[in-house]
DNA sequence: AATGAATGAGGTTTCATTCAT
DNA sequence: CATGAATGAAACCTCATTCAT
């Protein structure tokens, strides 16, 4: 949606965030995972380069906010498989909601994976709020879990979570579609790392799941 | 400028190599993660800018050489261990090698993040080059752990370590120390992300590996 | 006109970029020939390098712009020239004409003698919008011509003032000054070279257009 | 021919220069006109970078030295066809010979032109060595031409070889085979600049030396 | 004489950010 | 609020020339 007008209005000024928010999310998809320049998020959202800066005080910040949106997303995901199967929730389930969230918004892994390179160029209090929401979503879902998973202590569901991240971060960095990629893996040498993010994805995530329950056969559901 | 010696033999060629790669990485390490300019590479090895480009053609290649390197020891240090411990080799002494190399050269998660970076400004064949000698080192290893372990099947044991792999890339991100790090950790609300790389790598990588073996206790040693 | 800061309206930008195309042809007429670099044209205009790209896409498009403006003009001299005198045109009146063009623009040999070195760092299409114009131009002006001198084919008057084009440059580069020339002329040995571009680009020309014209005496014209 | 060893003899030492010159030509060649690196002339010829130094103070001075020789070959071709028919010399003759030489040699235009181009980079001396050469030359072939066409005054011999010269030049400024030309001219707005070097120089030549002879019909002699 | 490693000035271009309009 | 012109700091890479070996 654009608009023409000034965005005077407190919810006007939202559509316009939002719109360079979906103009960046599109240009880092088409760039497979490159930070466009803000001339081109600016000119994609129909709006002027000026205009980006006084809804962002950063580009970095730009895609941060669209980090953001997508994390919180992904928590959603999360909380809802587990507030509608409760302690009958299985393993499968969860790695396979995991996936879905990277699915539907392939722009998420690529953003997750520079977020960190950036960092330092985002001002420290917009940092900060960032990491709080997503630590107050990582207690609140950790917790959820620990609920069903016997097996999880005091803060283990959190952490669970932290590292099934960072699982997920590093394989797609390993798998991740690059220009000289495709053409890569040509090679006879190179198939090892023909690998399939999304398969390998759910199986590491279960079999993390499973290693850090203990290992006691049975005490952990991998139900489809 | 100093004028050291020129590098007429083979041999005086990658000393200064080595002088090359050394300058980077101590930037590296003082950039915390940064890439320096090809200039600033050049006067930390005490060299002119031009020298440096008739080592590397590239900026990235240098540090994709330095990376490399450092890839090619973690290899070593991975099959002297199994190596030495044949079929007694246990899961926490090769956590514990793992987390050596890093330990070691604090500059190896950093680069191996960096790298996936800036693979399209590096020349394609040197790529390949790169990733092949690195396929084959995984393969080797990755076979040296099939023997060890028998839960593992043909090919598993290269899958596993690129697995691990991925998960030290993603853990390193979610821990590396960044300028705003030490700060934000005061905050009390982000009190989940204060993590300490290499315990939590150390129970992750033998919680991964427990549960990649598959759910039989006892079947897998986790000796200290 | 004075152009504010910032070259809002279309036609400010016009006088913006003709600033740059004036330092530029100032800076050539210094440097004796030499292109000068992007930066110095954007001081010499008062302006940031990165602005002088916001109006032209390489330091030589520049320079061809420059040298388009120069040669439009001087379709314009001649087209003024016969439209006034009409079948009465003498040879030594073009002559006079062609000659005016290069005294009023000493930088317009120049250019037309380097622009040809420097096509390959053009743009495709730019260029060929120049060459476009400029074969417009020659048709016009040649179909004129003709109309002028029956002893000139169809399309014989714009091959013409092709020849007369490639006369013009190459004398021009034996008498450009250059800062050798001057001293060197004092040798005697060099008295062969000591000519005066006028004067000979003068005669050269009505001796080749008396040539092409046809020997016949009398049918041509050479008043004063 | 290649020498390994080293050139003490004043002798070899020309065979050594002839080898760098031959590689700067087939350079400029292969290159359509643009001056190759001191560094792929001496790899061209077999030798270190240091060694053409040797031999030429500068990397233009090697193209000076091209042209040189190139330019003699000029003059002792002209000659001898004077030399051969005498009073009988036709101007077609003439202009089949001067065409002939560009012909042999598709270098030499190329050159004739850069020439003047990095004339300020060559030493003063060595410019002047060049120069005087010529003149020398010029002279003499002009004074033949004096006697053949009588038309042509004292000191007009050589008048007319340099008007010639310019209008070569000039020609081939206009014709010469460029990265963009060939698919420039698909243009049919720019069918006008298709044009054949070799014919248009012919025309062109025959017509200005007419032009310049005086109008008298049948008093230049245009033999085949 | 010959080599080729080393130098470093020099030039182009990009783009995040500012700020006049 | 919105705009987009202007800025200028980077950063890369080339290559003529020098000079240690």
């Amino acid at each position: 949606m654009v608009i023409k007008q000034r965005a005077i209005l407190e919810e006007d000024k939202l559509v316009r965030r939002d719109a360079i928010l979906e103009a960046a999310q599109a240009l880092l998809l088409e760039r497979q995972g490159e930070l466009a320049s803000v001339d081109e998020v600016a000119k994609r959202a129909r709006l002027a380069k000026g205009t980006v800066y006084l809804y962002f005080k950063t580009k970095e910040e730009i895609y941060l906010a669209l980090h953001e949106r997508r994390s919180l997303e992904f928590f959603d995901n999360l909380d809802a498989l587990t507030a509608r199967f409760g302690g009958k929730t299985g393993l499968r389930q969860i790695a396979r909601t995991w996936l879905g969230c990277f699915e539907r918004h392939p722009s998420y892994p690529m953003l997750a994976s520079r977020c960190f390179e950036f960092e330092h160029k985002v001002d420290f209090d917009t940092l900060v709020a960032f990491r709080s929401a997503i630590a107050q979503r990582l207690d609140q879902s950790g917790t959820r879990l620990e609920g069903i998973f016997p097996e999880l202590k005091r803060g283990g569901g959190a952490k669970l979570l932290i590292l099934s991240y960072a699982l997920t971060l590093g394989l797609w960095r390993l798998t991740e579609p690059t220009p000289h990629r495709e053409r890569m893996l040509k090679q006879r040498s190179l198939d090892v790392f023909r690998m399939d993010f999304d398969a390998e994805l759910e199986t590491a995530l279960i079999a993390l799941w499973r290693g850090v329950m203990g290992g006691r056969p049975g005490s952990v559901k991998v139900k489809p």
